[in-house]
DNA sequence: TGGACGATTGACT
DNA sequence: GTCAATCGTCCAT
């Protein structure tokens, strides 16, 4: 049945996100009722909604009380690869499937019920688990998508370099939609 | 209470 | 290459 499975992914390209001094976070503002879960222990899930239509999955990582996120941005489907097709479309190529923050949530069929959910819990529906360490020689940084102004100026975008699901670079965009002001 | 905008994607020219 | 879709969240009245 293509609505049961596990889908697993290799990350391959991530952004981190610092708290209250970066004005690239959601945090940046202190803590609200979306982002309370960046503010909570690591090791659980943040993932909000974007763009009236698209999740986005984020890793905490700093103490409780320290706003810190990791956005997952890229992956490389390894296992589970009908099940994940059948989410994003039969014509898919494997190596689209999870390639983009939005695309990565809805192959691994992530959406706001599973915001805060601890990813170290055995037996939960999302789990983390260590893989083969990337030499450092292999990861490339640059500055994270889609983030304008002062939070641009930290190089924290991470990628493995070679991998053909990183997702393409796109500076950001102010705003598209022409408005009076 | 209202309005602007977004850590994006896919469709279209 | 350009642009619309679509709605939760947050800030300014």
């Amino acid at each position: 049945m293509a609505t049961e499975g596990t889908v697993a992914i290799r990350l391959t390209e991530v952004e981190a996100y610092a708290g209250m001094s970066d004005p690239g976070s959601h945090a940046y503002r202190g803590r609200t009722n979306r982002t309370a879960v960046m503010f909570g222990p690591p090791g659980h899930v943040y993932v909000y909604f974007t763009y009236g239509m698209h999740w986005c999955m984020n890793l905490v990582c700093d103490a409780e009380g320290t706003a810190s996120a990791v956005l997952l941005r890229a992956g490389e489907v390894v296992r589970g690869h009908d099940l994940a097709r059948a989410r994003r479309g039969a014509t898919v190529a494997d190596r689209e499937l999870a390639r983009g923050p939005a695309r990565l949530t809805k192959a691994l069929g992530v959406s706001g019920d599973l915001n805060g959910t601890d990813l170290l819990r055995q037996g939960g529906p999302l789990r983390v688990l260590a893989g083969t360490p990337v030499p450092d020689n292999m990861v490339a940084t640059s500055s994270r998508t889609g983030v304008g102004g002062a939070g641009a100026v930290h190089p924290w975008r991470l990628h493995i370099v070679g991998e053909s699901s990183v997702s393409p670079y796109r500076p950001a965009v102010p705003r598209r939609r022409v408005r009076t002001r």
